[in-house]
DNA sequence: CGACGGCTTGAGGCATTTCAAGCCTAGTGG
DNA sequence: CCACTAGGCTTGAAATGCCTCAAGCCGTCG
């Protein structure tokens, strides 16, 4: 993988290796990578929907706005992430996605897709495995929403951002850099930010989690997995093929 | 679509038209159907995932088994639904799912999907659509988790359930079929069995939702919808083919 | 008939929310 | 360099939705 591969190709990359066949499939269908300011709307609710995203720079979010005018976070995005493959079988967007910081994304129209649906199986086995890792996190929110108090929530959260982070290498062992306000923390847990407040107040106190401005710092990180009853077997799914070895699963 | 048309054939044609031969590559795939009692596991998390299956008569659901003993739903099946196919990128299986009534259901080896994806493009992008179904489904779920209270939890999957119901046609118009005990009812929506209680007998005082054993009578769906804040644009994702015109959206 | 699972109802308790006020800190303009 | 401001964060107090525990009821099945 040299260093003039695109983010998709990068990304891709991390699930299963690829031919340069692929990978020059891959190129032609890319279009350039867009920038963009913090606070940027990439697209809305209801917007047609035709093309896909990776985010090859920067924070973003998605989100579904309530009609009492709160709402809810479903994703928070970092570089590398594939955004708003989902809605590949939609006319229109069912979710928003911002910026949260200076980014860049590069845009994949759908009929592109099928070309690659057309042209190489093992791209398209890519796409699915794509897919599949995005509805295993779903599920684990789905879960952490449901089962777990609000420290719970907040610990699994820090602890798959990291995760997450390392996987890309944006970061050290513990300590992250994690540019959400204590509003959108709360808009994405499900909880009051009053109360994000408190649990962060109860983690300083018992020295589990430390934040200052834009960072966290974690220094047992451990300690953290385990009140968040963290599995991390949802993040390790890689593509099944014969030739691949299974891969050993983080479990904690 | 022929009554002999399988249940996978049948399945998809809801979503796209079929060539005669893809429908020929579906059926050459499919293994016969496999009938098993109610409670019967399907697999467990853990087990290895070598293939998906189709529900083709009957009801299951999907969970996952917490460490303190508790479950969390993660899905309700119905006749038609595609099951474990989102597990099609891991090793093994995330989740648990286990029949609620006597049942049929069809398996699909992932290696003949391969198979697929090497000769149609057209099934592959109707995988890919109901995959991205399946995320939209979830998506609402965890937002129904996340931001509303009991009566709205409980309005919205009598709802959505409906509607489920309707679209195959195993249902008339404000009364359906519903094999599930308020143990599981409680164990999908996060809440206690004392308080899915309550909040029928609350909905039985309004006129709003009668339920008598396994039947679930709902005079005024459109005031149901309402309590729920229903918006029934994921359920209505088609595939964007250039010949078909964009569906109707049931919005309430 | 007795037993069991599923449902209902009551009372008390706890996690989290809401409302409200005050505090830090970075950024701005004089 | 210092006031001023605004947004983000913290803290307190009261309210509430849901949970837990516990007892009783009802229908089904052996």
């Amino acid at each position: 993988m040299s260093p003039s591969d695109s983010c998709f190709i990068r990304h891709f990359s991390h699930f299963a290796p690829l031919s340069d066949r692929d990978k020059h499939l891959l190129k032609k269908l890319e279009v350039n990578p867009v920038s963009v300011n913090a606070g940027t709307t990439l697209w809305e609710t209801g917007d047609p929907a035709g093309r896909f995203g990776v985010l090859s720079q920067g924070w973003a979010f998605s989100c579904r706005y309530m009609e009492d005018g709160t709402r809810q976070i479903l994703d928070i995005h970092i570089p590398g992430d594939v955004i708003g493959l989902g809605e590949y079988a939609f006319h229109h967007r069912l979710n928003t996605v911002v910026t949260l910081t200076k980014s860049e994304i590069c845009y994949f129209p759908h009929k592109h897709l099928q070309e690659v649906f057309d042209e190489s199986s093992t791209l398209t086995s890519l796409f699915f495995t794509i897919a599949g890792h995005h509805q295993a996190l779903l599920t684990e929110r789905l879960i952490n929403m449901a089962r777990r108090n609000a420290q719970q929530k907040l610990a699994h959260f820090l602890y798959e951002t990291l995760q997450r982070m390392q996987r890309i290498g944006a970061c050290n062992a513990n300590r992250i850099e994690l540019p959400l306000s204590q509003q959108l923390i709360a808009d994405l847990l499900g909880i009051s930010t009053v109360h994000i407040s408190r649990t962060f107040a109860v983690f300083r106190e018992q020295g589990l989690v430390f934040r200052k401005r834009q960072w966290v710092e974690i220094p047992d990180v451990h300690a953290l997995a385990c009140v968040a009853e963290f599995d991390g077997k949802y993040l390790d799914g890689g593509l099944s093929l014969p030739s691949e070895a299974p891969r050993q699963s983080s479990t904690v």
